[in-house]
RNA sequence: GGCCCCGUAGCUCAGCCGGAUAGAGCACCAGAUUCCUAAUCUGGGGGCCGCGUGUUCGAAUCACGCCGGGGUCACCA
C-alpha cells in the first residue's frame, strides 16, 4: 500500500494541526505533550462520528478551563469542509460529524485494498518470534494444547497482519526424560509388532494405542535386531524415531486445526550445539549463575527424598522470584529452565521481540524465564522485548456436564476428535471469544448449535448472507456492485460503513495489546449490524440490497453488502476462520 | 504461606495504557417473516462493576489493603 492513512488516523493528523495552530499562536505552551490526546468514535452514536479528549487534556497546560479551550479548538476544526459540526459536550469533549462523502470513500478504499484492507504498516521492520504449543513430543495433541495453539496462531496472524515479520515457532522437547520414556514404550510396541505378548503396559510407560503404529514401523523397519539387546543400544535410536513420529503425529493434528509452523527448534539440537554452556559461561562472568544449595521447601513439608545439593543456581531472586533457580540437575544433565534461557538467546538471535505462549500451570516459571532473557539480552547489549501471554484452561463440557477424562488409560480427549465432532472452524473461534487469561468452559453441546448463541454461526451466517445477496442480484436481476450512485445510500446504511471503517484501527489496537480475542468479537458486532439492517428489509422492501425497479440503489447496496463482506472476511482471515459463501 | 490469573445483569462474558447515561448473548416477557437465507430481527424488565482506602477535573479501568474462586510452588516439562 502507498498510502496508509487510514480515515481515522487522516482526522488525528487534522486534529494534531490544529493543536499546533494553538501551540504556535501561544494558546498552548511549546513543548506541550500530546500523548494523552485520543482521538476515537464515541461510544454513544448519537454524539458523532469521532470524538477528542483534546480540551480535557490539555486545558491544565494551556491554564483554561476544558471547555474554554474545546470551543478553541473546534472553531478552528469547522473550517475543515470535510467536517460538518465540531460540538463541545460534557466536560469538554469535541464531537465531530464528518461529511457523509467521507464514509462513502471509505467504501472504495476498503474495495480498492480488497484482502489487504485493514493491514497496517504499525509492525513494520520488527521480526516477532512466536512460540507456541511445543507441546512434548510424546503423544497426540489433547484439549491442553488446544487454547494455547489457537490463541498463539492467531496471534501470529494478527501480527502480521499489522505489519509484523512473524516467525511461527515450536520448541521440541526432545531432551529430557519423557522422550526416554517414549522411547522404551515404542521399544515395548515394537516387542509386540515382532509378536511378544507384552501384557499390560506397566507404570510408567505411554500406555496410548497410538504408539502401535510406531512399534510396527520401527519393527518393519529394524527387524528384529533391538529384539533383545540392552537398552543403551536401542534407546537413542528408538528416542529419535519415536520422537519423529510424534512429531508427524502432532503436525497432522495442528494441520487439522491450520496451524503450521515455520521453525521447529529442537532441544536435544541445541544442547548438542552447546549453546547452554555458553549462555551458562557468559552467566557466571557476570555473577548470574553461581553453585549453591537450595534451602528446603518452606510452607509445606518437603519431599521425603530431599536432601541438600550443591547446584549451579541463576540468581532470579533478583528479579523477583521466590529462589534462585537450578539450571543443571545433580547428574549434570541441563534443567529444562537451563536449556529453555539458552533456547531464548537463540530466538532473539534473529528477532526483535519475543513472545510466548503457555499454559497457566507454567506460571509460576514466568518470572525466572523472563528474568534471564532480560540478563542475557540487557547484557549482551541488545535488550529484547520478551512477553509471556498465559492461557488458563479449558474446561470441557457436554450438555452442561464436564467431560471426564484418565491419562492413566490414555483416554483423554485429543484435538483431532474435537476438530473431527465440531470442526475446526468453531473449535478456533470458541477459543478466541474469550480473553485468553481467563478460564473458559467448552461445551461440545453448546458450540455446535446453529444460533445466534453460537458466534461462528452468526459471524459466518453474515457473510454467506451476503454472498447469496450478491448471487441473486446477478443471476435474477442482473445487478452487480457498483459505487456509481453511493450518494443515494441513507443513514442506515452510513453506520454500517462508519462500523467497517474502524477495522483498521481494531486490527492496530488488538496487535498493539497482542489480543486476538478483540478482532473475534468486533467481527460479532460487525455481523449483528449487517443482520440488522438485513432485517429492516422484510417488512420495508425499501431497504432491501436490491431494490424493485431501482438497479442504481441497489447495485450501491450490494457494493456496500459486498465491502461488509471483504471486511469480515478480512476479519475471519486473522482468526483463521473460514468465511462460508453459503450456509 | 509466596507468586500468577479471575471477580461486571439470574447465567456466560465484553469493556480495563482513566472519559460522557457501564454493554452483548442466554434466560424471561411482548412482538416482526405472502417477498433478498427466521441459523435473523425489534422492544421490555433486570446492576452497591466483590469490599474499602487512595491518586484527580473524572475510576469498572490506576495504586495499596482485604474478601471470594482457580492455578502453581521438583534437580518435572
Amino acid at each position: 500500500m502507498s498510502d496508509t492513512m487510514t480515515l481515522y488516523k487522516n482526522f488525528e493528523a487534522k486534529i494534531a494541526a490544529v493543536l499546533a495552530e494553538l501551540e504556535a499562536n501561544g494558546v498552548l505552551p511549546e513543548g506541550t505533550n500530546l500523548a494523552n490526546v485520543a482521538v476515537e468514535p464515541p461510544r454513544d452514536a448519537s454524539h458523532g462520528d469521532l470524538a477528542t479528549n483534546a480540551a480535557m487534556v490539555l486545558a491544565k497546560p494551556a491554564k483554561t478551563n476544558p471547555r474554554a479551550l474545546a470551543e478553541a479548538i473546534a472553531g478552528k476544526l469547522i473550517d475543515d469542509p470535510t467536517i460538518t459540526s465540531a460540538e463541545v459536550a460534557g466536560p469538554g469533549f469535541i464531537n465531530l460529524r464528518l461529511d457523509a462523502a467521507v464514509w462513502l470513500q471509505e467504501l472504495g478504499v476498503i474495495a480498492d485494498n480488497a484482502d489487504a484492507y485493514g493491514r497496517s504498516r504499525m509492525g513494520e521492520g520488527m521480526r516477532v518470534n512466536v512460540e507456541y504449543v511445543s507441546a512434548n513430543p510424546t503423544g497426540p495433541m489433547h484439549m491442553g494444547h488446544c487454547r494455547g495453539a489457537v490463541v498463539g496462531d492467531a496471534l501470529s496472524s494478527l501480527l502480521e497482519f499489522a505489519g509484523h515479520d512473524v516467525t511461527r515457532e515450536y520448541y521440541i522437547n526432545d531432551a529430557g526424560g519423557q522422550v526416554d520414556v517414549l522411547a522404551r514404550s515404542a521399544h515395548l510396541r515394537y516387542l509386540e509388532a515382532l509378536g511378544d505378548d507384552i501384557g499390560e503396559i506397566p507404570e510408567g510407560l505411554y500406555p496410548g494405542d497410538y504408539l502401535k503404529p510406531v512399534g510396527a514401523y520401527l519393527a518393519s523397519e529394524l527387524g528384529d535386531r533391538f529384539k533383545a539387546a540392552p537398552e543403551e543400544e536401542w534407546l537413542p535410536i528408538f528416542r529419535a524415531e519415536a520422537v519423529a513420529k510424534m512429531m508427524d503425529l502432532i503436525k497432522s493434528d495442528l494441520a487439522m486445526l491450520g496451524i503450521h509452523h515455520d521453525e521447529f527448534a529442537s532441544e536435544a539440537a541445541l544442547q548438542a550445539a552447546g549453546k547452554p554452556e555458553a549462555a551458562e559461561a557468559w552467566l557466571r562472568d557476570h555473577g548470574f549463575v553461581y553453585d549453591g544449595v537450595l534451602e528446603a521447601p518452606k510452607g509445606k513439608a518437603p519431599p521425603e527424598d530431599w536432601e541438600p545439593v550443591e547446584l549451579p543456581l541463576f540468581r532470579s531472586t533478583q528479579f523477583g522470584d521466590d529462589q534462585d533457580r537450578p539450571i543443571k540437575k545433580s547428574n549434570g544433565a541441563w534443567t529444562y529452565f537451563g536449556a529453555d534461557l539458552a533456547y531464548h538467546m537463540q530466538k532473539a538471535e534473529s528477532a526483535d521481540a519475543l513472545i510466548d505462549i503457555w499454559g497457566a500451570d507454567h506460571a509460576g516459571t514466568v518470572k525466572r524465564i523472563k528474568a534471564a532473557v532480560a540478563a542475557l539480552s540487557e547484557g549482551q547489549g541488545k535488550p529484547v522485548p520478551f512477553d509471556v501471554k498465559l492461557v488458563q484452561m479449558v474446561q470441557l463440557m457436554r450438555g452442561g456436564e464436564p467431560v471426564k477424562m484418565s491419562k492413566r488409560s490414555g483416554n483423554f480427549i485429543t484435538i483431532a476428535d474435537m476438530v473431527e465432532e465440531v470442526g475446526k472452524d468453531v473449535v478456533r473461534f470458541t477459543m478466541l471469544t474469550r480473553k485468553p487469561e481467563a478460564q473458559m468452559e467448552f461445551d461440545f453441546a453448546k458450540v455446535v448449535e446453529a444460533s445466534k448463541d453460537n458466534p461462528v454461526f452468526y459471524v459466518q451466517y453474515a457473510h454467506a448472507r451476503i454472498c447469496s445477496n450478491l448471487r441473486k442480484a446477478l443471476a435474477d436481476e442482473g445487478i452487480t456492485p457498483s459505487a456509481a450512485n453511493l450518494a443515494a445510500l441513507g443513514e442506515e446504511e452510513l453506520a454500517l460503513i462508519k462500523l467497517a471503517a474502524q477495522f483498521p484501527r481494531e486490527v492496530e489496537a488488538a496487535a498493539k495489546a497482542r489480543e486476538p480475542h478483540r478482532i473475534a468479537f468486533y467481527l460479532y458486532e460487525l455481523a449483528s449490524a449487517l443482520h440488522s439492517f438485513y432485517t429492516l428489509g422484510r417488512t420495508d422492501t425499501d431497504k432491501r440490497f436490491i431494490v424493485a425497479d431501482n438497479p442504481e440503489l441497489s447495485a450501491a447496496r450490494l457494493f456496500l453488502a459486498a465491502q461488509l463482506g471483504q471486511v469480515i472476511r478480512n476479519g475471519l482471515q486473522i482468526l483463521g476462520v473460514d468465511a462460508v459463501e453459503e450456509m
